[in-house]
DNA sequence: CGAACCACTGAAAAGGTTTGCATACTGTCG
DNA sequence: CGACAGTATGCAAACCTTTTCAGTGGTTCG
């Protein structure tokens, strides 16, 4: 018919308008057929349907989201793509948001909390609603952001915004409970940032259960970046403490206290025994291995997931306030038994 | 006015309109004053400016993409978000996008190359264009692709199709030089997956060093996961195969044959010395650290953005087809003069 | 002083889908 | 046989922004 536009029609978009064209019915047809088939004929369906594969139409995003005010897609803000921890939760997200139907929309800011809030306000239109997964951020911008979205957190509590809590004490009882009957009686904690809250929530459970058991003397060496660097700087301190065992904010600083006590000739597990926190896929391939205190993060991921999406879908009743995701103590080489002979003698 | 409005007033989205009326000028006023400044009185942008800010007014992405059918958003897609070689990747994107005012959408396929196809089908209709870094699709899924959106490839090459190379040889060259220099004369190949188009080009660029060197002998043992079990499998074939040193094709899989071979007892580098590929951060920090031909990943997720930007921007012309980051090795632990006493004996 | 021009603003259409309402039709029951 | 329930479909409005076009008013230059 108008053989020069074959060429054009490849190109252009195909709607849903040149769909009910050429199917012969009304483009509400086609969107019902597509959005809810059981609202239209059987035969009717069938027709629309295989026209509208055979045309390769598909609906535009856009067009339905500004109709319906959904758009499909949930935003995810994390610190720092490339950290481990946050890497898996990441990939809890994406594949469960996927398994949904729902788009991912990643934001990284680079540790930064400020930066958190702008990514949040600049993302918060195109998206059903945000997972945060955001330790460090003040409550204050928190609990303003959940005015203006719907908010899930993870792996932190704020107020009665709902989220996935991790629950820091019974790992860090089986964690503490392990080296007690290694006969530890004189442990280090190397902390993370102050502003962290899951650092906050980690001593506070080690002051607990150190509490319970008298003989048992706890070491605050203070606050570390949370990285391998943290660990590195941390080591020399431990060391000094004369503490048989320490525990790490998380694993990454585990490995910077590994490294360094290596170099320091500072034998783990024999002189120090060391317990990481996360259990980080790399855990089992230190030297020693690490034991740490695991968290499925892959599913504190999903987990936040469902809860979003189902806020999403009845905005009335926000979810109960928490999952709670619990620990589990990996045991390898980097803890043992404490040394007879009595306090370590550094021997660099 | 309305007193028993206000409530409503603030759940409600505030649209152009509503900032319209407030500020006493027309939509298209409104309009112009946030997209482009320069077209409107310098009195009239401050007063619109202002009361958007005070209403907390977003332009709704839906409505304005609709019509200019941009959506300010790319998709990347990648097979692993956890494997730290492709969370750095991400980084890279999401931090140059996030620069240019895009978003970033993220499907992780989970190692299934044909869930790629799919993944990017979906998403197509809502970006701009799409970042895929999948080393293992079949070059006709991929071209098809390409066909149906703006695709960028990162570490990979397909015909015509614009990506982020990473050229292998130059990397391979001086890895291979490395070992040479230590006396290595037999080096053997711990492959990746077969249908890996990295792993072709690894195993190409051996092939050509080896041929090269009249005296130096490649051992290709075949193809392993490319994961940490990958390496433990491959371990002890690297033992028989009576190789001085071995090439993994990436660090996890070199994280897997240190792991294996001291178990074997086998010592690194004294009895085989190892090198990685990618040099991910956890290259330094196992015992001993990995000498391992880094790629700036970061800068090819970013290098990834800029061209698929440019291409977006301006679509007649399609962007060079490639930029080249080379890599550069760096030596650490793993690796050592070969032993003068001649072949190895593994000792397990 | 008039004409042409300029800068700024407003009206209105367009973009593709969803959905409430109306209509046409099929079949059933009184 | 007529009316009615129910189903299937079409029409048209609505969603919110961008952009073209036209209009207003003021300025400059001839």
């Amino acid at each position: 018919m108008w053989p020069h536009h074959t060429i054009e029609v490849k190109s252009v978009a195909v709607t849903a308008r040149d769909v009910a064209r050429v199917a012969g019915v009304s483009v509400s047809t086609v969107s019902r057929a597509l959005a809810k088939p059981a609202e239209v004929a059987p035969a009717t369906r069938e027709k629309v349907l295989d026209t509208a594969r055979g045309m390769g139409y598909l609906p535009n995003p856009a067009a339905s989201g500004l109709i319906t005010g959904r758009t499909s897609t949930i935003g995810l803000i994390v610190p720092d793509l490339e950290n481990p921890f946050f890497a898996a939760v990441t990939k809890g997200v994406q594949s469960r948001a996927r398994a949904a139907g729902y788009h991912v929309v990643v934001a990284d800011s680079d540790e930064d909390p400020s930066q958190e809030e702008d990514l949040a306000r600049t993302m918060v239109k195109r998206v059903d609603g945000i997972v945060m997964c955001s330790p460090r951020a003040p409550d204050s911008v928190i609990a303003q952001l959940a005015l203006e979205c719907k908010l899930i957190l993870i792996n932190r509590a704020c107020g009665d915004i709902p989220g996935v809590a991790i629950d820091n004490l019974t790992g860090i009882r089986q964690a503490m409970g392990h080296l007690l009957a290694l006969g530890h009686r004189k442990i280090a904690y190397v902390g993370g940032p102050v502003t962290s809250w899951s650092n906050a929530a980690r001593l506070a459970s080690l002051q607990l259960v150190a509490a319970e058991h008298p003989d048992l003397e706890l070491v605050d060496l203070g606050s570390f970046q949370p990285y391998v660097s943290g660990g590195v700087a941390a080591a020399d301190l431990v060391i000094v403490s004369g503490a048989t065992a320490v525990v790490a904010y998380n694993d990454l600083v585990a490995f910077g206290l590994l490294d360094r006590l290596r170099h320091r000739g500072v034998g783990v597990p024999d002189d120090i025994s060391v317990v990481g926190i996360d259990n980080i896929r790399m855990s089992e391939l230190t030297f020693p291995s690490l034991t740490s205190v695991g968290i499925p993060l892959v599913n504190c991921g999903r987990a936040g997931v469902d809860l979003l999406l189902s806020f999403v879908r009845d905005p009335s009743t926000p979810p109960e306030h928490h999952h709670d995701l619990s620990f589990r103590l990996v045991v390898r080489e980097s803890t043992g038994p404490v040394r007879t002979s009595g306090a370590l003698q550094a021997t660099a």
